[in-house]
DNA sequence: ATATTTCGAGACGGCCGGTCTAATATCTCC
DNA sequence: GGAGATATTAGACCGGCCGTCTCGAAATAT
């Protein structure tokens, strides 16, 4: 019998099956945001790529103009993953505003834990790479981490109403200092392949914040 | 006029001058230091490094069994060039043990504006590469963040003991916690180009110190 | 049915980077 | 002063990777 989905590889035009152009673009975002979380973009290869989601080479070039605008496109995907992350956790009225950042924080953890270590955070690679990327990729990862600061200078903007820290505390400030600090947890979290520099990090943030 | 130090480049075994070996070879691994804090292990090549101190090729493979063992040594020498700044900070005696610390931090703002924020942290490049590294490095990158754990510690005790801090404060947690913060910093100055996010993390640090 | 457009297969070129081998000049020791 | 040992290098090799190119076939329009 045949696969479920028959996917013809051969040359030619492929039957029309539902928005299968979509399928294999966001199939290739999706494996490559995996590939550069794992390995960054300059040392990430675009066959391996493409060898994983079972697509030629000749496709690739038809869906995206160089591996430069495939990488912009992985990070918008991965921002936007982020994003949603980030609204689940800091916007949960379940739980009292430090506590979603905790909740954050648990999430990150079982999230590396999950992929033993591996992978890490798609921006602080790339920001990590800078002096080796195109330039272009600049903007686009500063405008990320400026929007996780928002979202999270929020949810410490509700603690400070719920009482949880001292009026007067400054929200963008220490968003701004947790974010920073994240991502060198994350780059040690994958050095010693162990949650211990997360946990070790939100601790002291958490330990430092203006009750 | 000749060159004061005529360095025959050609092959054949070179006339005898003091060191030469050594010479070259620590030419090398400096030039590679540089070169590797900017662009990291597997972006950086050989070829540049070689081209940048003027040694042909072919002489690489004699000074060095390959390209790991290469980066091996250029940790060696950022770790004993960042221990010595480490001392000269931590145990500065001019200073309460607090501004030795702030004192590394400005240090460390104009270390990185000299090089307009191309350069980070060797370790923290490394680091954050591990995942397409020779596993042979992480046990060595570990054990430089330990080292510097445990000066950053000692230095915090005194701090406690000058009253800088409040009694019974876990310096250990401490100075973990800056450390893997400050990784995070550097790469985040690298990506705006300014020293903001070290100030910003170090201000947060100092401020949410138990006193 | 014919022409045109859309999509994909897979090979190819050019470049670059790490590694190895052979060759060569000097040193050392008899 | 000659012979072997040693230090250094030139250059070739191999493999990977980005990007391109041509061809082929299905879909769609006329």
């Amino acid at each position: 019998m045949s696969s479920p989905t028959p996917v013809r590889r051969g040359p030619g035009r492929p039957p029309r099956r539902a928005a299968d152009g979509l399928e294999t673009r966001s199939a290739l975002i999706r494996c490559g945001t995996a590939v550069l979380t794992e390995k960054g973009f300059a040392a990430a290869g675009i066959d391996e790529v493409l060898r994983s989601v079972g697509v030629p080479k000749g496709s690739f070039y038809h869906y995206f103009d160089s591996k430069e605008a495939f990488g912009q496109a992985v990070i918008d995907h991965y921002a936007a993953y982020f994003a949603r992350k980030l609204a689940r956790c800091f916007e949960d009225r379940t739980l009292t505003p430090l506590a979603r950042v905790q909740a954050f924080v648990d999430d990150a953890c079982a999230g590396m834990a999950r992929h033993d270590f591996r992978r890490g955070c798609l921006i602080g690679n790339l920001g990590q790479e800078m002096a080796v990327l195109p330039e272009s990729f600049r903007a686009r990862l500063e405008a990320v981490f400026a929007d996780w600061q928002q979202r999270l200078a929020a949810c410490l903007a509700e603690a400070v109403a719920a009482g949880e820290l001292r009026a007067g505390a400054d929200c963008d400030a220490l968003a701004a200092f947790f974010w920073i600090g994240w991502e060198g947890a994350v780059l040690r979290a994958k050095l010693v392949r162990s949650a211990a520099p997360l946990r070790c990090f939100a601790a002291g943030f958490m330990a430092g914040l203006p009750r």
